[in-house]
DNA sequence: ACCGTACAGATAATCGATTATTTGCGGTAG
DNA sequence: CTACCGCAAATAATCGATTATCTGTACGGT
């Protein structure tokens, strides 16, 4: 049932796990041409891919010279994190003001995925993914569509800046930080939560110290 | 100056621009050939455009089905409001603290600019970038590009859904209220500029009543 | 030796036509 | 009368090839 799309999915698919893995490195040309051949599609398909991709953020474009894998690095990171951190913690407060019982009750779910999950260093993409919506799921409590779909283009490139900054695997005590937040939103306690959240932000997209 | 750029690039300019004065009723297909035959092009530079729209919130795409503008209307205005009310408060508190006098020249000039453009009843594009121009240059001063563009964006969405969401002209006192907010700014009261700032927006975007 | 220009190869943008998918209609069975 | 099936028109997706633009290099003038 996992049989093939329609060629432009598959392309876009492949082209951007491959940007998010860390296949090509920030500021390298993406070449239609070439990824075209490679996937055998013929180039409008490569160049829809590309373009989709620069919709999300995930590719630049400079006009008469095609496409690019855009610059990132701990600046960048850093950055992305402070935006995170302001617009989070807000969403926070507003989804444990607003949210209800089956909220509630998906907050709990999420979490329990995401601390049974496999472990971080044995199947990065299975707990990255548990971990979104673990994140995810906390905010959509707010029940607003406009501050979720800021928060999942701020967590795509959270995501490609985390691979190029330095610090590739979450911070240690992630689990304990995700727990004591899953506690103060169903407690309903919004400062705690923000708080925390802010913290939890703030020091998980930090990129470690070049030291 | 103003001669032709790419047939890619004009097209995009055409379509934004009629999705943006409400050209197209929101949820009306925008057809490739149409667009293409009408515009002298063909279906790629169409194609490219809708997808470059798409990227920007501008057109929604139906796999299989083509493009269509946008479903937005009160509802959606709404949280667009409460987005840019939740978020653009924090940017202009965090300008206070680290602009320098280059931003508050840079306010200064973008205020005036406002406060002398021809009033919006005699050209609501005009009025109508310079109120952008204002605005962002506001929250320039925070020095986070990530939240700029979120800014960009949701101001982008704010413009559509305002013109299918009733109150088609800002509200009587804007001019009051811009000043308020540079004063406020200029003076480095972060919680007076962010608390004016958080009503303008409110006030400013909330539609009217439809009774 | 240095700068500007012209050429050649590579890449991006555009096109016209073909193929696949969806949608609406008309006919037919239940 | 309604529900289902299939055909035909419309539209979207894809393709292969053509045209325009850029990039680097080699050549010639100063």
């Amino acid at each position: 049932m996992t049989e093939a799309q329609s060629p432009s999915e598959r392309m876009y698919a492949a082209v951007r796990a491959a940007v998010m893995n860390g296949e090509f490195a920030p500021q390298q040309s993406l070449k239609p041409q070439e990824l075209a051949t490679r996937h055998g599609v013929s180039l409008a398909v490569a160049r829809e891919a590309l373009l989709r991709l620069v919709g999300e953020g995930l590719a630049d474009r400079l006009p008469n010279r095609g496409f690019a894998v855009p610059a990132t690095g701990a600046e960048r990171w850093q950055q992305i994190a402070e935006a995170r951190a302001t617009i989070e913690p807000e969403m926070l407060r507003m989804a444990i003001e607003r949210g209800d019982l089956e909220w509630e009750a998906r907050v709990r779910a999420a979490h329990h995925r995401l601390a049974r999950a496999v472990p971080y260093e044995q199947d990065p993409d299975a707990w990255g993914e548990a971990h979104r919506v673990f994140h995810r799921t906390l905010l959509e409590g707010c029940g607003n569509d406009v501050l979720l779909a800021t928060f999942d283009r701020l967590w795509v490139d959270s995501e490609l800046a985390r691979r190029w900054a330095a610090a590739h695997a979450p911070a240690r005590d992630a689990a304990a930080e995700h727990l004591a937040l899953e506690e103060a939103a169903l407690a309903r306690e919004a400062d705690r939560a923000a708080g925390l959240l802010r913290d939890h932000v703030t020091r998980t997209v930090r990129p470690l110290k070049t030291s």
